[in-house]
DNA sequence: CGCAACATTGAGAGCCATCAAGCAAAGTGG
DNA sequence: CCACTTTGCTTGATGGCTCTCAATGTTGCG
């Protein structure tokens, strides 16, 4: 069931996503109505590659997974998405990845025989999917830099930087919704390497943890040092 | 010096891109008088990252490549462009990459300041624009599996079954424009290990080579099941 | 408590990077 | 036209980083 604070939180989350940048109360009014609230549970499926691209998705809680699985088996994660950030914007007629909670997440969905429409009508609205669009990009070139360019104790760090810098720096750390072999799968290492690498993370003083969950940052510094990609 | 043939390569090769898919002849004017046509010479730079993204670019003659070097002169190739591609769609206020020539190339130059105005009379350009920008997006993802999930000579066969679906299948094979370190950086290799995976891909048969620069596919079923990214 | 899922650590093998030598092709100057 | 140089490619030897296989430890849940 999704709760009037679950509302709440949606809207909230619209209100400062960069796809109602510049947008005026009745645009945002409109987005808000042809939006549907979604609960999904941990590994629950949000979307599916190669199904058809029939809706975009703001997530508003929870953490999710995007990634794309070849026929031998092999996966590649392409991201890891919290609220505030966008689902399906970049696709052509078919989703070109699949995407899943980690834990519990409220989700907007925008059908995409509504959503897009409304890019017509909305110029400004058009012009912030464009800019997501390219925000998208340029986060997966940063990806593509690390995977080809650094050993994995730099992946690990690129990888919790980025999730430092998004997430605001508490005092306490944060909690990793995600496990090991997601996170290897995110950046080309099995999960045995993964492990080493939070290991070696921890006896170099950079980071510290506190169950496989935990992860603090003592180190600022030299993690923002191993993680550089430009 | 550009001459007639040049314009009409350059206006051919326009008027054949998705840039141009679904435009009237009247549109196409528009675009084409906005256009500057240039030449770059072998190893000249096209655009440099960080600087204002000030235009955007199609190739209509020759090959380029496209890099993100970093303070620690890491390397990664993003790209391998030709005749029909695109350069600078995809960015925010700065390049986010360098572009340089590898040979004598004409390339189509569109001002941002005359470019982006042309999107907002023209809706179907501006739908132009958002296309290649999610075929661009959709080029990186492949290349993200290829460096995340494969081994050296996988990689190297998914580059070159690139350039082969791409340049259509000649009888006798054709020519490489890059050397075998740009290879080795696009495909998060050395170029000693490249070179070797191009001695295994042989040793296989399933590709030939004719001195350092050509390729024929012999075995285009197995090279394209080594390159395969979903 | 006991089980299942996940993480850590170790040992050994394999793939790729590094260092190094030799070779081929293209350009330069006499 | 031919030494000579430069540039780029190939191949070999070695070492190191990551993968694989395996065992142990930890967390969480019924």
């Amino acid at each position: 069931m999704n709760t009037g604070s679950d509302q709440q939180l949606a809207r909230s989350t619209l209100l400062e996503s960069d796809l109602c940048r510049a947008l005026n109360a009745g645009d945002i009014e409109q987005l808000l109505s042809i939006a549907q609230l979604r609960r999904f549970d941990a590994n629950q499926r949000i979307l599916s590659q190669g199904l058809a691209a029939d809706a975009v998705y703001l997530p508003c809680s929870g953490s999710q997974l995007v990634e794309r699985t070849a026929t031998g088996g092999q996966r590649q994660v392409l991201a890891f998405l919290q609220r505030g950030d966008y689902l399906g914007f970049s696709s052509s007629n078919q989703f070109l990845y699949s995407a899943q909670a980690l834990e519990t997440s409220l989700v907007l969905r925008f059908p995409a025989g509504d959503f897009y429409p409304l890019t017509e009508t909305l110029p400004q609205l058009r012009d912030n999917v464009g800019r997501i669009t390219n925000q998208v990009l340029a986060r997966v070139l940063d990806h593509l830099f690390a995977i080809g360019q650094k050993r994995a104790h730099e992946r690990l760090a690129f990888l919790l930087w980025q999730l430092h810098t998004r997430r605001g720096a508490g005092a306490g750390g944060w909690q990793l919704p995600m496990r090991r072999m997601d996170i290897g799968d995110y950046l080309g290492l099995t999960l045995e390497t993964t492990s080493r690498a939070f290991s070696r993370l921890r006896s170099d003083g950079i980071i510290d943890t506190d169950g496989r969950q935990h992860v603090q940052i003592l180190d600022a510094a030299a993690l923002s040092a191993l993680a550089e990609v430009k």
